[in-house]
DNA sequence: TGTCAACACGAAAACGTTTTCGCTGATTAT
DNA sequence: ATAATCAGCGAAAACGTTTTCGTGTTGACA
């Protein structure tokens, strides 16, 4: 087992200095033919190569992104990641990730974890808990300390930073068009809480094309389901909220889903009693994901880019981490989302 | 803009040594009451936290773990993912993340970015080209430099190190077996060329299940798909392949897929075709997902456990990190995998 | 022969820690 | 009163780099 070589060794090799060693390596003019190329020799011989830590710590950059996002296990956001790696490779990035599990603490925690000169920025998405406690000192405290944040999708206005996002209402709200002018007289939402930001937009879209449409809104269409029940297990309870709703207004010919998820159950309950998509009823998701391609029928969706979303962030991170002057000036980017069409509406 | 705060600032300001200062924040008895309270009082107020990047070079260990997989958008791999960084998180590690695309060359290179220092040891799964190309220079490489490995899933025998993998043979047996045992007389497999070891040892379950029954296998039912071409956009290939193998042979009533997506798109094909699942013919997946769950009829599948194999390879890394003696001895661990029973099966 | 520039290299500082060792002044024991 | 102990602190090395500055040797030139 041989460890790995420095320069001090490779200088006490071959009786030199460590600065010549170091100077030979990165071709300086000072060092002259014959001892470089001993020296580069040598080192390829001995497949030198420098010591990220003490570079990290001598150039007070680490040349890493961390990325800290509520759940990994999503389609959406591991889409980000990929992104993200993308472009970070290509620039000489690596990506540290850290998961919040959605709660505040391990939000928090994770980026104390980084915050202490692993990193040179963040780019992140809040979790629902801290949008709900509404307490943002973590990403104020970070910021005044000099290391720049990127917030996509789940952002938040008071916080004075890079951000990118898709415009939620428009992508709703040309989701719903869609419905209404392929004939939908009768369109029902499936959304949730108001504290989810990307929630409230979506149905602000919903109600916007209704208005379009001269037509008012029904209470009794809008589903607003609580987001902390749909974890895994409890989902026979959103099926049988949503059997409810569909069961109340017979009258239903289209659902507009804040995601996929919702969307493939509304879908997999309308079956089951006996209507027939997109002939009877039609379903538009949002979120693009695997589930929506390979349903059936396939789901038509609003697609997200959450690859593009992922490096335009890291774009705008490292563009800031690499800019000399220091003047601050903060853009917010916004990702144009996309109506895949499929065979659940007509 | 108030910078991060150092050791340094804190002795300056008050008067003392760099080293009373570290020494009076570890609480070292050598200091005294006075001076202690003094400097802890002060580095709480400047909110004071020892450089992450100092005590890698000091410790010449980074607490990082590198994780390297083929693919992040993907369910089992981030499963898995989700498993790593939880128990590296509860021992104090962090996580980054490579994603060698399938590709050998990005899995080289991003094993050297990683190696130079930035992580004490790798968790990974390789590469289908590396698996392909049977080139495992990097592998010998970063393990003779010291650097511990612990691979998962897709591994190689001959690389030691510590491995976790599920026994897929004896998982695909069962599966089939189960198919076997509720009836099926002709069962098909859909699995990958050999070159995908997961693939070949799937495949050899499905044979010691025909032969447990004294079933002798039909080659004209076991399809082996060119993974290369189901990237994404290959997919009516794929469905081709599959109708035809369904019309060449009208009383298959089972079939076996190495992975989910394989299942899913042949119920949908099978379904096309007129047949009733389960009552006509039973399918089962290997790897469960969201499409499993959530397709209908729902599909039966071989869960891999990806978040409990993340943990078990996180621990064996870290134990191995903090082991004393330096004694090597790897261990190979197998993680049960489990038939969940849905829609698809009788 | 003496001066000067060019050349080739080494010493040392710096990044931010931790830790070993040595030093000083005071207290205790002889 | 002298020696020995001890509490409290600082200097310095070490981790592995890069870079600035200094220094010695060589050759050319006046």
């Amino acid at each position: 087992m041989k460890k790995k070589i420095t320069l001090k060794q490779i200088a006490r090799e071959l009786d030199v200095s460590i600065s010549t060693v170091s100077k030979a390596l990165r071709d300086s003019i000072e060092i002259s033919e014959d001892t470089r190329q001993k020296v580069q020799a040598f080192a390829k011989l001995y497949n030198y190569r420098p010591n990220n830590i003490a570079l990290s710590l001598k150039n007070r950059k680490t040349k890493t992104i961390g990325v800290i996002i509520p759940e990994i296990v999503h389609h959406f956001f591991s889409k980000v990641i990929r992104g993200i790696e993308l472009v970070a490779n290509k620039r000489g990035y690596n990506v540290i990730v850290g998961l919040s599990n959605e709660s505040f603490d391990k939000e928090v925690i994770n980026m104390q974890m980084l915050a202490n000169g692993s990193i040179d920025g963040f780019i992140l998405s809040i979790s629902k808990e801290t949008l709900q406690q509404q307490d943002y000192h973590h990403f104020k405290e970070t910021i005044s300390q000099g290391m720049p944040i990127v917030m996509f999708d789940r952002i938040v206005n008071e916080i004075h930073c890079d951000k990118v996002i898709i415009d939620d209402s428009k992508g709703s709200k040309n989701a719903v068009m869609k419905l209404l002018s392929s004939g939908c007289k009768h369109v029902a939402i499936i959304t949730t809480k108001d504290y989810v930001s990307v929630g409230k937009l979506r149905t602000q879209g919903y109600l916007d094309a209704l208005e379009e449409f001269k037509m008012s809104p029904e209470t009794d269409l809008i589903l607003k389901v609580d987001d902390e029940l749909v974890s895994e297990d409890h989902l026979e309870s959103l099926e049988r909220e949503i059997e409810d709703l569909f069961k109340r207004n017979k009258k239903i010919d289209g659902v507009f889903a804040v995601n996929e998820l919702y969307a493939i159950i509304a879908m997999k309950v309308a079956r089951n009693l006996g209507m027939k998509i997109p002939e009877d009823i039609q379903f538009i998701g949002f979120t693009d994901g695997v589930l929506s391609k390979h349903a059936t029928p396939s789901l038509t969706t609003v697609n997200q880019h959450g690859q593009q979303m992922g490096e335009k962030a890291a774009e705008l991170l490292i563009d800031n981490l690499e800019r000399e002057d220091e003047e601050e000036h903060y853009t917010t980017v916004v990702i144009e989302t996309e109506l895949v069409e499929r065979n659940s509406t007509k």
